[in-house]
RNA sequence: CGCGGGGUGGAGCAGUUCGGUAGCUCGUCGGGCUCAUAACCCGAAGGUCGCAGGUUCGAAUCCUGCCCCCGCAACCA
């Protein structure tokens, strides 16, 4: 029977800097699914990589003194390294810089071109800078940028377009008649009352504003828009072609089973590019699914808080599989999820180690005891085994159906929810006293028949989860994986089966302490590196450590430079409309300034007031939230982000200079 | 009134679509067992399901209002 193609995708991750856990979560659930349906027998062509154009990696390459792809050579490198790391089965990485992507983008946009799908205009509208967006005057937010409400500018500007809108009602008709499209529902609902409904704007599709991307290969001073660039990396790495010679691939595995991406791209991905689709004439990827997030201890990781978690650092502490497992067990399905350190470690001790480690243990050091490692089924039943039995044969089905609906952590609850159920049967027949008696030496082989079958079973849907654990058991009990076609079965496993003794836990118990010291030593080293690293800026680490980042040494003179002065503040407020920013006006000797600090969290206005701070002096002034702010009042910032003005220990008089 | 997500026993979560005895894992306490990684098994305590109204025979679930947290965005000179 001819295998059934399943083509499934990540988003492609920006080459702006290392990936943390959060990024490499997506890659490790998708690749999850992808193992797991290849044990069910489909086809599977498995892709990831890298975006590597924009704005963005243009000024971090400029910023780094190197070309942007010596940039984002270096990123991707990295990038893939973590991937593998992992030990994620991806069938192809694509670059978007690679060059037949980079060809088929051009032919695409001629094309769309061409058909009247993209037309060139003039803006004439709102630009905003850090955005790279132009905006209409309805869209804008108090006149200014409605995504991240900064000053806009009107511009005038040559760009092309896509007509959305002529294929809207078609889209909403294809989410109708495919109400799995989109899953979960809810993000449904998002898109169409927040975009489709209000009806939708043509896009504007090429970009003049910088060099770094996929010239309009009949206009070059334009360069294609970063989504129509990236998007159409599902249909490139299949070998598409838009004069109709696509590779075989491509025909093979489109459209695609499942784009699994984030929750913060599902407008992308369920409205632009099935339209651009539609234009290209081709088929609708089956289904997006929009993963929630992984937070580090409640809140959202970000290098400046400094709360970043890699997925190499985890790895280090706990192990490859042990990171994977926790990540795709202990996110939700719609909710975004929860990593510490202590909720590693605590999931790693419970399920890994005791129930599931401890289960394979046990089982192997009974059966080298009792029957030096011979697995035997001598048939002598008892009712207890019944539901051992039962619980193991419907275990597949109740997986699948987590399974298909991308419910990787209810999948992998089924599956330990056996394994204490087998913890359990052997408390029920109790084989170290059937080994008391010679007379039930049979049916003390059937028990640790029966543990093993289980072990066996339960490895075996783990394997997509937990690839190189399962691979340890399987070489342990000298068995095979077992085939996904015959999970609904018992008794398998051949008599005369031999366990070996196991040279190592599967999983150790881990203590937090422990694992505190090591991350806290490993830290220290990461820090260390990061800052050798950064003397070849073609590597562009991001940085990991909440530590600032200093020049090695300034001479005096570097400090000579700077001129800090004692400040007495007159007056204090709240700037506006913003959570973190205070207004003071400040004397400094005879003369008065306006200075805006980031202290709003730690310092109430009325406690400003009278206070006299360090403050920079000739530091150029600066634009915050529209006021100028003329200097800097100095703080100190502990490892957790509290702030503490720094002040002078006794009276002086403001305007005093600080050598 | 910027947008979005959330508030369920000590912790992390499920349950909310289509109202009907509040569930899981961890932790705690008590007991059992000894094959095993101080593990495993059994039992118990612990929740007015953010607050206040409303609809209903009945609300964690539906409606209204409010409070709080978080993310985005902004900002950190």
């Amino acid at each position: 029977m001819q295998k059934k193609p399943y083509y499934i995708t990540t988003a492609i991750a920006y080459t702006s800097g290392k990936p943390h856990i959060g990024n490499t979560y997506e890659i490790v659930l998708t690749d999850a699914i992808a193992r797991f349906k290849r044990n069910q027998g489909y086809d599977v062509r498995f892709q990831t990589g890298t975006d590597e154009h924009g704005q963005k990696i243009e000024e971090k390459a400029a910023a780094a003194g190197v070309t942007p792809k010596q940039f984002v050579d270096g990123v991707a490198g990295q990038i893939k390294t973590i991937w593998d790391l992992m030990n994620v089965s991806y069938d192809k990485f694509i670059r978007t810089t690679d060059t037949d992507h980079e060809k088929q983008v051009q032919k695409i946009f001629k094309k769309l071109y061409e058909q009247g799908d993209i037309y060139k205009g003039t803006y004439e509208g709102m630009y905003c800078t850090p955005c790279e967006a132009f905006w209409t005057p309805s869209q804008l937010k108090d006149g200014k940028c409605p995504d991240c409400g900064r000053e806009v500018k009107p511009a005038k500007e040559e760009a092309y377009f896509f007509r959305m809108s002529k294929y809207a009602d078609r889209l909403m008709q294809y989410y109708e008649e495919h109400p799995e499209f989109i899953t979960p529902v809810s993000r449904k609902n998002e898109m169409v009352n927040n975009f489709l409904k209000p009806g939708l704007q043509d896009l504007c599709v090429s970009r003049t504003s910088f060099k770094w991307g996929i010239p309009v290969d009949f206009d070059p001073k334009h360069v294609v828009y970063v989504w129509l660039d990236a998007l159409t990396n599902y249909i490139t790495g299949l070998g598409f072609d838009t004069d109709g010679n696509s590779d075989p691939l491509f025909k093979k595995y489109w459209p695609a089973d499942v784009h699994v991406i984030g929750k913060d791209i599902i407008r992308f991905h369920t409205i632009y590019w099935p339209i651009f689709l539609m234009a290209l004439g081709l088929p609708l990827p089956k289904q997006v699914f929009g993963h929630p997030w992984l937070l580090m201890d409640g809140s959202k990781m970000s290098k400046s808080k400094g709360n970043v978690i890699y997925a190499d650092e985890l790895v280090n502490v706990f192990g490859v599989d042990a990171v994977r497992y926790f990540v795709l067990n202990d996110m939700p399905f719609d909710n975004d999820g929860n990593i510490t350190w202590e909720l590693i470690t605590e999931r790693i001790n419970s399920d890994l180690a005791n129930t599931y480690g401890n289960l394979v243990s046990r089982t192997a050091a009974m059966s080298l005891k009792y029957f030096g490692g011979e697995i035997c089924d001598k048939k002598a039943e008892e009712p207890v085994d019944a539901e051992l039995r039962k619980t193991a044969q419907e275990l597949y089905k109740k997986v699948c159906a987590d399974m298909d609906a991308f419910r990787i952590s209810d999948a992998l609850g089924e599956i330990f929810a056996f394994l204490r159920r087998c913890n359990k049967y052997i408390d029920e027949t109790a084989p170290w006293v059937l080994a008391r008696d010679e007379s039930k030496k049979d049916r003390l082989a059937t028990v640790l028949y029966n543990l093993s079958e289980s072990i066996v079973i339960a490895t075996s849907l783990l394997q997509p989860f937990m690839p190189e654990t399962a691979e340890k058991v399987f070489s342990q009990f000298n068995v095979p994986a077992r085939a996904y076609k015959d999970l609904d079965k018992f008794g398998l496993l051949k008599n005369g089966t031999k366990v070996s003794a196991a040279e190592t836990h599967l999983f150790d118990r881990m203590n937090y302490k422990d694992v505190e010291a090591k991350y806290e030593q490993m830290h220290a080293h990461t820090s260390k590196s990061e800052q050798e690293k950064k003397q070849n800026p073609a590597n562009a680490p991001a940085k990991t450590s909440h530590e600032p980042e200093y020049p090695a040494e300034i001479s005096i003179d570097d400090f000579a430079k700077v001129k800090m002065q004692i400040a007495k503040v007159l007056a204090c407020e709240k700037v506006e409309k913003s959570d973190k920013l205070l207004k003071s006006t400040v004397q400094i000797g005879n003369e008065t300034r306006t200075v805006v600090s980031g202290i709003a969290k730690f310092y109430t206005p009325e406690e400003m007031v009278g206070k006299k701070v360090v403050m920079i002096t000739n530091l150029k002034p600066a634009k915050l939230r529209g006021i100028l702010s003329e200097g800097m009042i100095l703080c100190a910032e502990d490892a957790d982000g509290n702030l503490k003005l720094l002040a002078p220990e006794g009276d002086i008089a403001d305007g005093s200079g600080i050598f």
